[in-house]
DNA sequence: AAACTAATTAGAATTATTCTAGTTTTAATT
DNA sequence: AATTAAAACTAGAATAATTCTAATTAGTTT
């Protein structure tokens, strides 16, 4: 585990929202760390692999990073706004569904996110 | 609905695989269709935006296309290979959950796959 | 058939990400 | 402290999937 690395580690730890690589790198500079992008994505796939963060894909947006503690996501339709929910762990209950060992699993709950339903009630 | 839509349309819902843009392109030139790969990515878009079809995203894996009929699906985490799995419909139980109104959800089993499991058992 | 509109196309552009190969930093060893 | 080796980092090129643009073609309507 690089410094780097472990600097980026405790931004996605630290943060509930859904940061890209990008995002990340700024933040990073805006803290004077001296880092560049392709650092940013490196420790981003290193740690991925370490299985200490995870990623979060929503159509129509660069992959977003995510602590590894389970939980699920509400996926606002309009804007793409992450935001985490818990919901109690379904493992087990899927795995009597599923001829296959079951490793994991992802939900992404589509909805409309109070911001965009404001927004669509002024028009 | 143009009639390259509707061929495509056709092919997403006469096959259980998962097709990105480039396999149903090639599908349909082994059918002697004379279609550029433009075409099918304007086809898709425009049959995902009336909702006719579906994507589904997968970590490493281009866009697969997919039929709307409701179900679920089990992801091999070595190979990427999608199944359809037909589980209950939760929305009602996850409305009950989440303080905004459900509009759909996406559910994503990680497990291994025959093959893959197979796979690794010869070595 | 001329005129208009819709559909299709080739290829350029874009975006996010990965790769490459060189440079810098760190740590270990003399 | 100088030397070496390894690891970490970097800029920028390359890649891959997809979208965009502007021109062409096909279909319709007059």
């Amino acid at each position: 585990m690089t410094k780097n690395a472990e600097l980026i580690l405790n931004i996605i730890n630290a943060s509930y929202d859904h940061l890209t690589a990008e995002q990340i790198y700024l933040r990073l500079k805006e803290d004077q760390v001296k880092i560049s992008l392709a650092t940013v994505y490196n420790s981003l796939t290193a740690l991925y692999e370490q299985g200490l963060i995870k990623k979060v894909l929503v159509e129509g947006f660069p992959d977003r990073y995510d602590r590894v503690r389970r939980h699920d996501h509400l996926v606002c339709s309009r804007c793409g706004r992450l935001t985490d929910i818990n919901l109690k762990d379904m493992t087990a209950a899927l795995q009597k569904e599923v001829p296959v060992p079951v490793l994991s699993y992802d939900l992404k709950i589509s909805c409309i996110c109070d911001e965009c339903s404001k927004k669509e009630r002024r028009n």
